[in-house]
DNA sequence: GTGCTATGTCATCAACTGATGACTTTCACG
DNA sequence: CGTGAAAGTCATCAGTTGATGACATAGCAC
């Protein structure tokens, strides 16, 4: 047996892997959807950065859409649950904040961040797909947890607050939010997200806010 | 940086009129910029929306990058700048807010709103002229107004959040930030960004200050 | 080994895109 | 008038794109 075979629970590295190749497609057709949005990402780019024949976009996926589709889709809705299930309230935005960032960091790996697609919404097909997506992966379990009026819109304005804040840190790059630390940023998320999760019925403040 | 004094008193109604060909076509620009993206806006269709033959592009600006350079550029930083000076601090929010939504809404008309040009950012190099439009006409313009630390990064979320609301609710229209009236947006809006535009050594409660 | 099938490659098509240059029409000016 | 330039049209090119089907190769069963 010569074959260093690292991976243990897994094949035997083939060097013919239907599930491999799969996986490298939607890997590249991800980081591509995010840098270059639909009608930017082209199956040839796609391909050749997953290492592998345009032709197999075809054979796997059946066309550029649902390939791009798929790869929007995503499969770590699970964990975003679970993240907005369990973190405590007060922590969900910077917690949320982290998710987003980290998950721009490694884009592709195995999903795009909320804010990573939101970016690429230029096909109305996909923008229908995504708002799926936020809506049923995040909003409707963040409502869950909120009490009081409007609470899908407070809901909606956190996943707002932090698509916006990726969107022009990671892609627009404006300076000041692409060099601040990740700690300030935290902070200050977390203070303007705080009067959404915050309490219920007490008067909807008209807008003299600061109040004593 | 033309079209000076542009007397439109005495125009004897020319079917030929290469200043407004040239509008027509930015305007047709902008709004497929905003709905498309660069990468899915073509010379043709943005001809076709403004009526005018497709060599006319190049004609008047040479190629379809420069053309949607111009267009994402816009002419009505002056307004924006109005608006960020004159507005009292506590109103600016929902302010920005109605300014991006009522820019969305006549898209094109005259330019594109701060949230409808993010949304189309797939193209490295309107990225770059989309940022420094954002510093130079907005950022600079709030960062003089604040007072305290991270001035700059402040005024750069309250870009995010604006950003970040206006493109969930327009482009992948959420339900809750879709159907919401726009009272309810201003003032939850106002509350959000409230903290980053009061004071300094404000005592941000409930949250571990990690100054030290 | 033989052979079968999943996997991957190749060439290519038709449509579309940005771009160019030659041509035609309008229209102000004399 | 007529003339010349501005404004607009047309045909077309070369490259790219999504997509397809014929072909080649690997790897497993026997």
């Amino acid at each position: 047996m010569d074959v260093a075979g690292a991976d243990a629970a897994e094949r035997p590295l083939r060097r013919r892997d239907a599930v491999a190749t799969r996986r490298a497609l939607l890997a590249a057709a991800r980081r591509q959807l995010a840098e270059n949005g639909f009608a930017g990402t082209t199956t040839r780019d796609v391909a050749a950065a997953a290492g592998v024949n345009q032709a197999l976009v075809y054979r796997y996926f059946g066309s550029k859409e649902k390939l791009l589709a798929e790869a929007a889709g995503g499969d770590s809705v699970d964990t975003l649950q679970g993240v907005i299930s369990r973190a405590p309230l007060a922590e969900l935005p910077h917690v949320l904040l982290d998710y987003a960032l980290d998950m721009h960091a490694a884009a592709g790996e195995r999903t795009s961040s909320l804010a990573t697609l939101v970016s690429g919404v230029d096909d109305a097909g996909l923008s229908v797909l995504i708002r799926e997506r936020i809506e049923s992966g995040f909003v409707a379990l963040l409502t869950q947890r909120l009490e009081g009026p409007d609470a899908v819109v407070r809901a909606e304005l956190l996943a707002a607050l932090v698509t916006g804040t990726i969107l022009l840190r990671e892609k627009v790059k404006t300076q000041a939010l692409a060099k601040a630390d990740r700690q300030t940023l935290r902070t200050w998320i977390d203070v303007m997200a705080a009067p959404l999760l915050t309490a219920p019925a007490d008067p909807t403040p008209t807008h003299r806010a600061p109040d004593g």
